[in-house]
DNA sequence: TCATCAAATGAAACAATGTTGCATTTGTTT
DNA sequence: AAACAAATGCAACATTGTTTCATTTGATGA
């Protein structure tokens, strides 16, 4: 689906930003920094309403944030409008400091103390990619 | 074991901050958040020490940090020298949004995807915690 | 116990990250 | 095309984290 259709669907405005930064995780297939998707919108970055547009499509479920060790703060493209925001897993590695959304890794159903209820649950598994295992 | 003999271990030099750093979070058992933190320390925090102070802990293996969806950062005692920092498993209460450690709670071994290699896992379970759940 | 030295501290100054109020612009709807 | 709500972008601010450097403190050995 493309970022129009996307912004349609939620009943959200079709802006030039939300568009960009939409078409954009989509290109790249990967989760990107604030500063790799401001190098990539060139003039439309603007830092406020940057921040105001991911905060819109985060309560859309259109994106989803990943964050690695307080170092990296990643944004990404939600695959499927449900479940993807459920169950995360994602994978860091740590020399390219790339992270990948693993979509067929199934999330072990954890059991959590007597008194928690589990709602959601995220995993973060860190080791090094394919990318760099190759060079 | 006290934070003299944590930092002893370590060969770590016994200052004040550390002491009380780590005292704070052995005495409240959960994690914290650098304002809790500054509350309690009072006249002894100062944020540069503060930053430095985590900086070592951390590298030592003392502590350990937790980030949920970026809002918040928390910081924690380890249990153990070794096995706390291979394989965390930590619950959010999205109510009251404390951050427990799972210490019962192992954490199961992903498969990656080929040409990846798997080195850590870290596991972040959302829901409501026990004394939500009773009030 | 005191002298010594490396490590830790804290002040200043900065850099990066994130937020709020407000006037202006834009997208949508009729 | 008009009207209105939503989104934008500017200024100004708040929070979070870092670096440099002179001073202080803790550990070590004489």
């Amino acid at each position: 689906m493309n970022a129009v259709d996307i912004l349609k669907n939620k009943r959200l405005k079709k802006t030039a930003q939300r568009i960009m930064l939409i078409n954009l995780l989509q290109k790249t297939g990967i989760s990107l920094t604030e500063s790799e998707i401001k190098s990539e919108l060139g003039d439309l970055y603007d830092r406020i309403t940057f921040y105001r547009t991911v905060q819109k499509l985060l309560d859309a479920n259109i994106i989803h944030r990943i964050t690695v060790d307080n170092i990296t703060v990643k944004y990404a493209l939600n695959h499927s409008d449900h479940g993807h925001s459920e169950n995360h897993s994602h994978f860091f590695c740590k020399q390219c400091h790339s992270v990948t959304c693993l979509e067929n890794v199934a999330i072990t159903e954890y059991r959590v103390p007597k008194g928690f209820k589990s709602e959601e649950c995220e995993v973060l598994i860190k080791g090094i990619c394919d990318s760099c295992m190759n060079s």
